[in-house]
DNA sequence: GCCGATCATTTGAGGCCTCATCTATTGAGG
DNA sequence: CCTCAATAGATGAGGCCTCAAATGATCGGC
């Protein structure tokens, strides 16, 4: 049988009431990206067999039609050199992109889309922000677009207190 | 598309014009969510050496002081069992937690804080609760209240999508 | 030309996580 | 009782991810 999570109990709605707002507030924000997160990879997996970690690298190389770097990938992805070469290494594998070298710096590698690459990132992303919409479709117009710029000042709060 | 600018790169602020709100909306979401995390973690690891699922699970125990089974933290954590079983292996190891047979079902097992574990729990949770409230900071407390009914609601639209 | 600092990337150990599968136990009907 | 479906948990393969260390290339200054 599957382990699969489906009851409304998670850390969230599990805090006691003594915690405080602070603290509730980031294990809701955890819930939800962890609800979202779960949903959009059980779809990538269902129905293109992907994951998300290579559907995201992909991204970022269709909006990059001249490729990136390792390190750009890294950046973008937000997560280590070690991590994407790995990912980089199984796509390559499987035809969907190409390590290039550079003329100008033999220390660096150009990642790109193939043709294949490409086409079957942009089936997977049809379905995948379809996919999106439907799970935020509970919230209006307006919530959206509050929620949205909420997120902007969260995310320059964080950034700035990291780096005091 | 100039690379040139140094200004914060993630998966978000990549996002072409072209993209759709909704999608821009879970791409924000997960860039915050992977911020705070980021912190979180290099904190409990700097301070404590110790990693976010072990804190998570120890939190779960320590609200429920007559202990929770590996199903229970299972759900609470929003993780699958065979994962519980591998942080708890580590956890009764280093003597922070017990695994007991309960009277009544000899399947399962009742997962408790020992008093070393509570102790080490308590001083983390104090320092890392307030590196959260620095990293939420940035934000007014009305603010703060708003992102979390907004948050909420997502939560409600999410499940909801998610169970159709 | 050479040195050292820095940079791009890879490697390897180890932790987290999922899925699929397995074992043991429970509990409801015959 | 006995069978059988459901349940609690463990296990193993495989992917993702981080950190630390290593390799090789580049660049500025002498």
């Amino acid at each position: 049988m599957s382990d699969t999570i489906s009851e409304p109990v998670d850390r969230e709605s599990r805090a006691s009431r003594a915690d405080h707002e602070a603290l509730r507030l980031w294990l809701r924000l955890l819930t939800c990206t962890s609800l979202m997160e779960a949903s959009v990879r059980a779809e990538l997996r269902r129905d293109f067999d992907c994951t998300l970690p290579r559907f995201d690298l992909m991204a970022q190389l269709e909006r990059n039609p001249d490729g990136l770097r390792m390190g750009e990938l890294s950046k973008r992805l937000m997560v280590t050199g070690g991590n994407v070469t790995g990912i980089t290494d199984q796509l390559v594998k499987e035809g969907l992109v190409t390590r290039a070298a550079p003329p100008d710096d033999r220390r660096a590698f150009v990642v790109r889309l193939t043709p294949a690459g490409r086409r079957s990132f942009l089936r997977m992303a049809e379905s995948h922000e379809a996919w999106v919409v439907k799970l935020v479709s509970g919230l209006s117009a307006l919530e959206r677009r509050q929620l949205f710029d909420l997120l902007a000042k969260l995310k320059k709060s964080v950034t700035s207190a990291r780096d005091d």
